[in-house]
DNA sequence: CTGTATCCTTAGGGATACTG
DNA sequence: CAGTATCCCTAAGGATACAG
Protein backbone atom coordinates (compact mmCIF):
# COMPACT_ATOMS: atom_id res chain seq x y z
CA UNK A 1 0.00 0.00 0.00
CA UNK A 2 0.90 3.32 -0.91
CA UNK A 3 1.72 5.53 2.07
CA UNK A 4 -0.25 8.80 2.76
CA UNK A 5 1.29 11.79 1.77
CA UNK A 6 -1.13 14.28 1.53
CA UNK A 7 -0.53 17.46 3.82
CA UNK A 8 -2.63 17.44 6.76
CA UNK A 9 -4.11 19.90 9.48
CA UNK A 10 -3.26 17.52 12.20
CA UNK A 11 -2.64 14.04 12.95
CA UNK A 12 -5.99 13.04 14.61
CA UNK A 13 -7.91 10.23 13.07
CA UNK A 14 -10.68 11.96 12.98
CA UNK A 15 -8.96 14.25 10.72
CA UNK A 16 -7.38 12.50 8.76
CA UNK A 17 -11.15 10.54 7.76
CA UNK A 18 -12.11 14.09 6.90
CA UNK A 19 -9.34 14.63 5.11
CA UNK A 20 -9.82 11.66 2.91
CA UNK A 21 -13.11 11.46 2.60
CA UNK A 22 -15.15 14.48 3.68
CA UNK A 23 -16.67 16.10 1.72
CA UNK A 24 -20.64 16.33 0.27
CA UNK A 25 -20.04 13.91 -2.58
CA UNK A 26 -16.94 11.58 -1.91
CA UNK A 27 -19.09 9.29 0.71
CA UNK A 28 -21.80 8.70 -2.22
CA UNK A 29 -19.40 6.72 -4.22
CA UNK A 30 -17.79 4.35 -1.07
CA UNK A 31 -21.61 3.86 -1.05
CA UNK A 32 -22.75 3.26 -4.64
CA UNK A 33 -19.85 0.98 -4.64
CA UNK A 34 -20.62 -0.77 -1.11
CA UNK A 35 -24.10 -1.32 -1.25
CA UNK A 36 -25.73 -0.55 -4.95
CA UNK A 37 -22.41 -2.59 -6.71
CA UNK A 38 -22.14 0.33 -9.52
CA UNK A 39 -18.81 -0.30 -11.24
CA UNK A 40 -19.17 1.71 -13.86
CA UNK A 41 -18.35 5.30 -14.42
CA UNK A 42 -22.37 5.77 -15.86
CA UNK A 43 -23.52 4.12 -12.48
CA UNK A 44 -22.46 6.78 -10.49
CA UNK A 45 -23.32 9.94 -12.91
CA UNK A 46 -27.30 7.75 -12.46
CA UNK A 47 -28.07 8.50 -8.82
CA UNK A 48 -30.60 10.51 -7.44
CA UNK A 49 -27.51 13.36 -6.13
CA UNK A 50 -26.60 13.87 -9.72
CA UNK A 51 -23.61 14.61 -9.06
CA UNK A 52 -21.53 16.30 -11.75
CA UNK A 53 -19.16 14.81 -14.37
CA UNK A 54 -16.43 16.97 -13.24
CA UNK A 55 -16.80 15.95 -9.75
CA UNK A 56 -17.02 12.55 -10.02
CA UNK A 57 -13.57 12.48 -12.19
CA UNK A 58 -11.90 14.44 -9.60
CA UNK A 59 -13.54 12.52 -6.30
CA UNK A 60 -12.92 8.98 -8.20
CA UNK A 61 -8.95 10.35 -8.87
CA UNK A 62 -8.77 11.28 -5.21
CA UNK A 63 -9.99 7.95 -4.30
CA UNK A 64 -7.39 6.03 -6.25
CA UNK A 65 -5.16 8.07 -4.85
CA UNK A 66 -5.89 7.35 -1.48
CA UNK A 67 -6.23 3.63 -2.16
CA UNK A 68 -9.94 3.49 -1.22
CA UNK A 69 -10.81 2.72 -5.04
CA UNK A 70 -9.42 0.43 -7.69
CA UNK A 71 -9.68 1.48 -11.64
CA UNK A 72 -9.29 -1.82 -13.87
CA UNK A 73 -10.05 -1.86 -17.93
CA UNK A 74 -12.81 -3.73 -18.21
CA UNK A 75 -11.41 -6.87 -20.67
CA UNK A 76 -15.18 -6.98 -22.35
CA UNK A 77 -15.04 -3.32 -23.17
CA UNK A 78 -11.80 -1.78 -23.30
CA UNK A 79 -12.61 1.40 -23.61
CA UNK A 80 -14.57 1.79 -19.94
CA UNK A 81 -13.03 0.86 -16.54
CA UNK A 82 -14.16 -0.97 -13.95
CA UNK A 83 -14.23 0.95 -10.17
CA UNK A 84 -13.99 -1.22 -6.83
CA UNK A 85 -13.20 -0.80 -3.72
CA UNK A 86 -10.24 -1.97 -1.93
CA UNK A 87 -9.88 -3.68 1.43
CA UNK A 88 -9.32 0.37 2.43
CA UNK A 89 -12.41 1.23 1.28
CA UNK A 90 -14.56 -1.68 2.41
CA UNK A 91 -13.56 -1.58 5.86
CA UNK A 92 -15.66 1.98 5.55
CA UNK A 93 -18.46 -0.63 6.09
CA UNK A 94 -19.17 -0.69 9.84
CA UNK A 95 -18.91 2.96 9.63
CA UNK A 96 -21.75 3.68 6.44
CA UNK A 97 -23.45 1.48 8.71
CA UNK A 98 -23.30 3.66 12.11
CA UNK A 99 -24.84 6.65 9.88
CA UNK A 100 -27.43 4.65 8.46
CA UNK A 101 -28.54 3.87 11.58
CA UNK A 102 -28.14 7.41 12.87
CA UNK A 103 -29.86 8.63 9.83
CA UNK A 104 -32.41 6.44 10.04
CA UNK A 105 -33.02 7.50 14.07
CA UNK A 106 -33.59 11.17 13.11
CA UNK A 107 -34.32 11.27 9.83
CA UNK A 108 -37.54 11.03 9.62
CA UNK A 109 -37.81 10.77 4.98
CA UNK A 110 -35.07 8.04 4.99
CA UNK A 111 -35.62 5.62 2.18
CA UNK A 112 -34.00 2.56 4.12
CA UNK A 113 -37.05 0.63 5.35
CA UNK A 114 -37.97 0.58 8.98
CA UNK A 115 -37.65 -3.18 9.69
CA UNK A 116 -34.08 -3.34 7.94
CA UNK A 117 -32.90 -0.45 10.41
CA UNK A 118 -34.16 -2.92 13.27
CA UNK A 119 -32.52 -5.66 11.65
CA UNK A 120 -29.16 -3.71 11.33
CA UNK A 121 -29.27 -2.58 14.97
CA UNK A 122 -29.23 -6.49 16.05
CA UNK A 123 -26.63 -7.36 13.71
CA UNK A 124 -23.95 -5.32 12.66
CA UNK A 125 -21.59 -7.64 11.35
CA UNK A 126 -22.12 -9.91 7.91
CA UNK A 127 -25.27 -7.50 7.18
CA UNK A 128 -23.95 -6.10 3.80
CA UNK A 129 -25.82 -8.95 1.53
CA UNK A 130 -28.93 -7.68 3.27
CA UNK A 131 -27.65 -4.26 2.88
CA UNK A 132 -27.59 -4.97 -1.09
CA UNK A 133 -31.05 -6.78 -1.53
CA UNK A 134 -33.03 -3.89 0.93
CA UNK A 135 -31.71 -1.20 -0.57
CA UNK A 136 -33.80 1.56 -2.37
CA UNK A 137 -32.80 3.28 -4.55
CA UNK B 1 -37.58 18.41 17.66
CA UNK B 2 -37.90 20.64 15.10
CA UNK B 3 -38.46 18.99 12.28
CA UNK B 4 -35.75 19.15 9.22
CA UNK B 5 -36.70 21.19 6.29
CA UNK B 6 -33.58 22.07 4.48
CA UNK B 7 -33.51 21.06 0.71
CA UNK B 8 -32.22 17.61 0.14
CA UNK B 9 -30.82 16.05 -3.04
CA UNK B 10 -32.23 12.63 -2.03
CA UNK B 11 -33.52 10.94 1.17
CA UNK B 12 -30.71 8.35 1.51
CA UNK B 13 -29.59 8.09 5.27
CA UNK B 14 -25.64 8.57 4.02
CA UNK B 15 -26.73 11.88 1.82
CA UNK B 16 -28.71 13.03 5.11
CA UNK B 17 -25.78 12.81 6.89
CA UNK B 18 -23.55 14.27 4.31
CA UNK B 19 -25.71 17.03 4.30
CA UNK B 20 -25.73 17.40 8.58
CA UNK B 21 -22.33 17.37 8.99
CA UNK B 22 -20.47 16.46 5.94
CA UNK B 23 -17.94 19.28 5.46
CA UNK B 24 -14.06 19.26 6.16
CA UNK B 25 -14.97 21.21 9.50
CA UNK B 26 -18.28 20.12 11.30
CA UNK B 27 -17.24 16.82 12.60
CA UNK B 28 -13.95 18.49 14.21
CA UNK B 29 -16.10 20.23 16.51
CA UNK B 30 -18.20 17.46 17.58
CA UNK B 31 -14.92 15.26 18.19
CA UNK B 32 -14.35 18.41 20.67
CA UNK B 33 -17.50 17.85 22.17
CA UNK B 34 -17.45 14.35 22.07
CA UNK B 35 -14.27 13.83 23.57
CA UNK B 36 -12.38 16.78 24.88
CA UNK B 37 -15.32 18.37 26.85
CA UNK B 38 -14.64 21.57 24.92
CA UNK B 39 -17.61 24.08 25.74
CA UNK B 40 -16.59 27.27 24.89
CA UNK B 41 -15.95 29.01 21.73
CA UNK B 42 -12.33 29.50 22.08
CA UNK B 43 -12.02 26.16 23.21
CA UNK B 44 -12.87 25.26 19.91
CA UNK B 45 -10.87 27.56 18.37
CA UNK B 46 -7.56 26.35 20.23
CA UNK B 47 -7.92 22.89 18.43
CA UNK B 48 -5.02 21.69 16.51
CA UNK B 49 -6.64 22.38 13.34
CA UNK B 50 -6.40 26.03 13.59
CA UNK B 51 -10.04 26.99 12.11
CA UNK B 52 -11.14 30.27 11.33
CA UNK B 53 -13.51 32.25 13.73
CA UNK B 54 -16.34 33.27 10.87
CA UNK B 55 -16.01 29.34 10.21
CA UNK B 56 -16.54 28.27 13.66
CA UNK B 57 -19.27 30.45 13.93
CA UNK B 58 -20.88 29.20 10.82
CA UNK B 59 -20.80 26.19 11.95
CA UNK B 60 -22.09 26.32 15.63
CA UNK B 61 -24.94 28.19 14.19
CA UNK B 62 -25.96 25.12 11.23
CA UNK B 63 -25.27 22.35 14.21
CA UNK B 64 -27.77 24.40 16.64
CA UNK B 65 -30.22 24.73 13.80
CA UNK B 66 -30.20 20.76 12.97
CA UNK B 67 -30.54 20.31 16.33
CA UNK B 68 -26.96 18.62 17.39
CA UNK B 69 -25.83 21.33 19.41
CA UNK B 70 -27.44 23.61 22.07
CA UNK B 71 -26.08 26.68 22.85
CA UNK B 72 -26.96 28.04 26.94
CA UNK B 73 -25.78 31.50 28.32
CA UNK B 74 -22.97 30.50 31.06
CA UNK B 75 -24.64 31.83 34.60
CA UNK B 76 -21.19 32.30 35.72
CA UNK B 77 -20.28 34.99 32.89
CA UNK B 78 -23.49 35.62 30.97
CA UNK B 79 -20.98 37.31 28.39
CA UNK B 80 -20.00 33.55 27.25
CA UNK B 81 -21.72 30.59 25.39
CA UNK B 82 -21.53 26.84 26.71
CA UNK B 83 -22.16 24.59 23.69
CA UNK B 84 -22.80 21.20 24.35
CA UNK B 85 -24.58 17.97 22.60
CA UNK B 86 -27.91 17.55 22.38
CA UNK B 87 -28.72 13.77 21.72
CA UNK B 88 -28.95 13.89 18.17
CA UNK B 89 -24.98 14.75 18.71
CA UNK B 90 -24.18 12.01 21.43
CA UNK B 91 -25.72 9.53 19.01
CA UNK B 92 -22.79 9.91 16.63
CA UNK B 93 -20.32 8.30 18.85
CA UNK B 94 -20.72 5.09 17.28
CA UNK B 95 -19.76 6.59 13.97
CA UNK B 96 -16.95 8.04 15.75
CA UNK B 97 -15.38 5.42 16.82
CA UNK B 98 -16.09 3.47 13.63
CA UNK B 99 -14.24 6.14 12.05
CA UNK B 100 -11.76 6.19 14.59
CA UNK B 101 -10.95 2.68 14.50
CA UNK B 102 -10.55 2.88 10.44
CA UNK B 103 -8.42 5.68 10.78
CA UNK B 104 -6.10 3.71 13.67
CA UNK B 105 -5.84 0.84 11.23
CA UNK B 106 -4.93 2.77 7.97
CA UNK B 107 -3.11 6.07 9.04
CA UNK B 108 0.13 5.12 10.80
CA UNK B 109 0.43 8.63 12.21
CA UNK B 110 -2.46 8.75 14.29
CA UNK B 111 -2.02 10.18 17.75
CA UNK B 112 -4.61 7.14 19.00
CA UNK B 113 -2.53 5.11 21.22
CA UNK B 114 -2.42 1.47 19.69
CA UNK B 115 -3.91 0.13 23.20
CA UNK B 116 -6.36 2.19 22.92
CA UNK B 117 -7.42 1.30 19.46
CA UNK B 118 -7.32 -2.53 20.62
CA UNK B 119 -9.67 -1.39 23.69
CA UNK B 120 -12.12 0.23 21.37
CA UNK B 121 -12.02 -2.86 18.88
CA UNK B 122 -13.24 -5.75 21.68
CA UNK B 123 -15.59 -2.79 23.57
CA UNK B 124 -17.09 -0.70 21.40
CA UNK B 125 -20.17 0.23 24.22
CA UNK B 126 -19.38 2.33 27.04
CA UNK B 127 -15.93 3.57 26.21
CA UNK B 128 -16.87 7.20 26.41
CA UNK B 129 -14.92 7.33 29.32
CA UNK B 130 -11.81 5.54 28.43
CA UNK B 131 -11.81 7.98 25.57
CA UNK B 132 -11.58 11.10 27.12
CA UNK B 133 -8.93 9.74 29.37
CA UNK B 134 -6.70 8.57 26.71
CA UNK B 135 -7.10 11.26 23.85
CA UNK B 136 -4.22 13.23 22.79
CA UNK B 137 -4.49 16.98 22.06
C1' DC C 1 -12.28 36.78 25.53
C1' DT C 2 -16.78 36.11 22.78
C1' DG C 3 -18.41 36.62 18.98
C1' DT C 4 -19.61 39.26 14.33
C1' DA C 5 -18.39 41.39 10.08
C1' DT C 6 -15.70 42.46 6.08
C1' DC C 7 -12.37 41.91 2.58
C1' DC C 8 -10.55 39.06 -0.75
C1' DT C 9 -8.60 34.92 -2.71
C1' DT C 10 -9.16 30.22 -3.80
C1' DA C 11 -11.72 26.00 -4.25
C1' DG C 12 -16.09 23.76 -5.34
C1' DG C 13 -19.05 22.68 -8.57
C1' DG C 14 -23.04 23.28 -12.33
C1' DA C 15 -23.54 23.35 -17.34
C1' DT C 16 -22.00 21.96 -21.30
C1' DA C 17 -18.92 21.03 -25.07
C1' DC C 18 -15.85 17.89 -26.72
C1' DT C 19 -12.84 13.62 -27.82
C1' DG C 20 -12.15 8.61 -28.27
C1' DC D 1 -20.96 5.53 -23.35
C1' DA D 2 -16.41 6.87 -20.90
C1' DG D 3 -13.91 10.40 -19.63
C1' DT D 4 -11.72 15.16 -20.06
C1' DA D 5 -11.79 20.02 -20.44
C1' DT D 6 -13.53 24.70 -20.19
C1' DC D 7 -16.36 28.37 -18.83
C1' DC D 8 -18.03 30.82 -15.13
C1' DC D 9 -20.47 31.62 -11.04
C1' DT D 10 -20.94 30.69 -6.13
C1' DA D 11 -19.47 28.99 -1.80
C1' DA D 12 -15.63 28.12 1.31
C1' DG D 13 -12.60 29.95 4.01
C1' DG D 14 -8.06 32.60 5.56
C1' DA D 15 -6.77 37.09 7.58
C1' DT D 16 -7.95 40.50 10.19
C1' DA D 17 -10.54 44.28 12.11
C1' DC D 18 -13.97 45.42 15.17
C1' DA D 19 -17.67 45.61 19.00
C1' DG D 20 -19.57 44.04 23.48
Amino acid sequence: MKPDLFPRRSDCPINYALETFGDKWTLLIIRDLMFKEKTYYGDFLSSNEKMSTNILADRLKRLEERDLVTKTVDENNRAKSIYALTEKGKDLLPMLMEITLWSGKYYKKTNTPKQFLKQLENDKQGVIEGIRTNWES
